[in-house]
RNA sequence: GUGGCUGUAGCUCAGUCGGUUAGAGCAUCGGCUUGUGGUGCCGAGGGUCGGGGGUUCAAAUCCCCUCAGCCACCCCA
C-alpha cells in the first residue's frame, strides 16, 4: 500500500486542478509578456552549491529544507527550493551579462522538505518574475506593479494586501545589525531559544519571530528606518512614491524580513488571511549583491515568486472542461466512416470525441457524461442520403446536415 | 523535528457501553428501452473496517505499536 501512495507532500495534479493551474500561470505569463518579460526555464536541480552559497548558511531553506542527494559521480545535487539562485546561474552560464536589462518569467516545480499543511507541500509550483541589471527603483516599482496586476486579473485584489519594507543597502544594514545585536543582547535571557540562535547568526530574523515574549522585545527594538543612510532612505522613498503614483496600496511593515539572506533595499509580500497559517502568496525583493557573490559581475536584481497552488486555492473554482462534439456510428458498419469524419472535423478545428465501443444508447450516455454539446449520428439511412443526424444534447432536437458541408453546419459549435 | 485531530465501498459518511452474513446516499455495471442520453423503476457488483500485535467465547468497536492524511508550531510561495 505504501508504494501506491505518492511521497508525502506531493500530489498528482488531476485535470480539474490542471485547468485551474493553467489559468493562473497563463494569466501571469500573458500579463508579464506585456511588461516585456520573456519565459526562460532552468533545470529543476542544480549543484548544491548554487543554493547553499546564495541563500545563506543560516536560512531555514538551507539548514533543513533542501532535497539534497549525491549523483552517481558523488556530486552533490539539490532539487531547487526557489528560483532566484538558479536564474542568476543561468544568467552567467549563458553569457547574458551583455544583454541587460534582462526580464525573466519562469514557472515550474519547487521542492522543500517540510511537513505539509494547508497551502504548503513538498513539491509545489511557482511563477516567478525577475529583472536583472536595473539599479533604479523604477524596476522595484514595475516588478511590484506586475504582481499587483496579476493578482488583480485573477480577481484576488480584495483579499490581499501589500506589505512593504526596506532592508537598506549593505552599509545601512550593517549599522542596523549592530544596533539590534546590542539591543537584544541586553535581553538575552528573555529571548526564545530560537531567537538566541538567531542573535548569533542572523539577528534581523528575530524581528518576525512569532514568539510572544520575543514580540514584546521587538516592539521596543530599534527600527531599520532610523539606521538608513541617505541613499537607502531616498531609494525607499522613490519606491513608495512610484507605487503611490500607480495607485497601488501598500502598508509599511518595519518588521518584514525575508527568508533569504541575499535581499537588500526593497522587500515585499502580498499576503492574505484566507489560506490558514500561510500568509504569503506573492513575495520578493531586491538582491543587488547576489550575482556578484556567485562569481559574476556586479549586477543588481529584483524579483518575486508566487505559489501557484496558493493562488489557485484563492481563485477556487476551476474553469469548466471544454465541451466536445461526439460522433456516434449507429452500427459497426459505420465505424470507419465515423473515424474518418471525426478526424476531418478535428482538423477543421473542432473538439470532437469518438467513443471506442457500445451501441447508440451507451454512446449517447457517454456523450452526455462528457457534457457534449451535440452528437453526430451516422447510420445506414443517413449515409445512404449523404447526410448525418445532428442531435443537440441540450434540447434533444435533431436535424439532418449534409455530410459534404458538415463543417459549416457545425460552425456554431466552434 | 514537535503537538492536536482523523483513517469503514471509487466518493461523502452511518455503525463503537464488544454480539448473527458491516449499512446508506452518490458513483459504476446490467435490465425495463434490438438506432437515441439526461428524469423514473428494477436489479447487480464492490469492503484485508489503514497495517501489525494483544485482551476476549466473540473486536470496525477495548489496549499497545506502527503507517498515512489533515491542521497547527517552526519557516515560507
Amino acid at each position: 500500500m505504501a508504494a501506491l501512495q505518492p511521497i508525502r507532500g506531493t500530489h498528482d495534479i488531476l485535470a480539474d486542478d490542471h485547468r485551474l493551474y493553467r489559468l493562473v500561470t497563463e494569466t501571469a505569463y500573458e500579463i508579464a509578456a506585456r511588461y516585456g518579460y520573456q519565459e526562460h526555464s532552468t533545470p529543476i536541480f542544480e549543484f548544491t552549491e548554487v543554493f547553499a552559497r546564495t541563500l545563506g548558511d543560516t536560512s531555514d531553506i538551507v539548514t533543513k529544507e533542501m532535497y539534497t542527494f549525491a549523483d552517481r559521480n558523488g556530486e552533490s545535487l539539490t532539487l531547487r527550493p526557489e528560483y532566484t539562485a538558479g536564474i542568476c546561474r543561468m544568467f552567467m552560464s549563458n553569457g547574458m551579462t551583455q544583454q541587460l536589462p534582462l526580464k525573466v518569467f519562469c514557472r515550474g516545480p519547487m521542492f522543500r522538505y517540510e511537513r505539509p499543511q494547508k497551502g504548503r507541500q513538498r513539491q509545489f509550483h511557482q511563477i516567478d518574475a525577475e529583472i536583472l541589471g536595473v539599479a533604479d527603483p523604477l524596476a522595484d516599482i514595475e516588478v511590484i506593479a506586475l504582481g499587483a496586476h496579476i493578482l488583480g486579473a485573477l480577481g484576488l485584489a480584495d483579499r490581499i494586501r501589500l506589505e512593504l519594507n526596506t532592508l537598506g543597502d549593505a552599509e545601512s544594514r550593517q549599522a542596523y545589525r549592530a544596533l539590534l545585536v546590542d539591543y537584544f543582547n541586553g535581553f538575552r535571557e528573555d529571548l526564545s531559544e530560537e531567537s538566541r540562535v538567531r542573535l548569533e547568526k542572523n539577528p534581523l530574523r528575530i524581528l518576525d519571530s512569532k514568539d510572544k515574549g520575543d514580540r514584546v522585545l521587538v516592539q521596543n527594538a530599534p527600527l531599520m528606518a532610523d539606521s538608513l543612510n541617505a541613499l537607502s532612505q531616498d531609494f525607499f522613498a522613490q519606491v513608495r512614491q512610484g507605487l503611490e503614483s500607480l495607485n497601488i496600496e501598500y502598508v509599511v511593515e518595519p518588521h518584514l524580513v525575508r527568508g533569504m539572506d541575499y535581499y537588500c533595499h526593497t522587500a515585499f509580500e502580498f499576503t492574505t488571511d484566507t489560506l490558514g497559517a500561510q500568509g504569503a502568496v506573492l513575495a520578493g525583493g531586491r538582491y543587488d549583491g547576489l550575482v556578484e557573490t556567485m562569481g559574476g559581475p556586479p549586477t543588481p536584481g529584483i524579483g518575486w515568486a508566487a505559489g501557484v497552488e496558493r493562488l489557485s486555492m484563492m481563485v477556487g473554482e476551476a474553469p469548466p472542461a471544454p465541451r466536445p462534439l461526439v460522433v456516434i456510428p449507429v452500427g459497426s458498419a459505420q465505424r470507419t466512416q465515423a473515424l474518418v469524419i471525426t478526424q476531418r472535423l478535428r482538423k477543421s478545428g473542432l473538439h470532437v470525441d469518438l467513443g471506442y465501443s457500445g451501441n447508440v444508447k451507451k454512446r449517447l450516455n457517454r456523450a452526455n457524461k462528457a457534457n457534449a454539446r451535440a452528437a453526430i449520428l451516422l447510420g445506414e439511412d443517413e449515409l445512404a442520403k449523404g447526410v448525418v443526424t445532428l442531435r443537440d444534447m441540450e434540447t434533444g432536437e435533431q436535424s439532418e446536415a449534409p455530410l459534404a458541408s458538415l463543417e459549416e453546419h457545425l460552425a456554431r459549435y466552434r
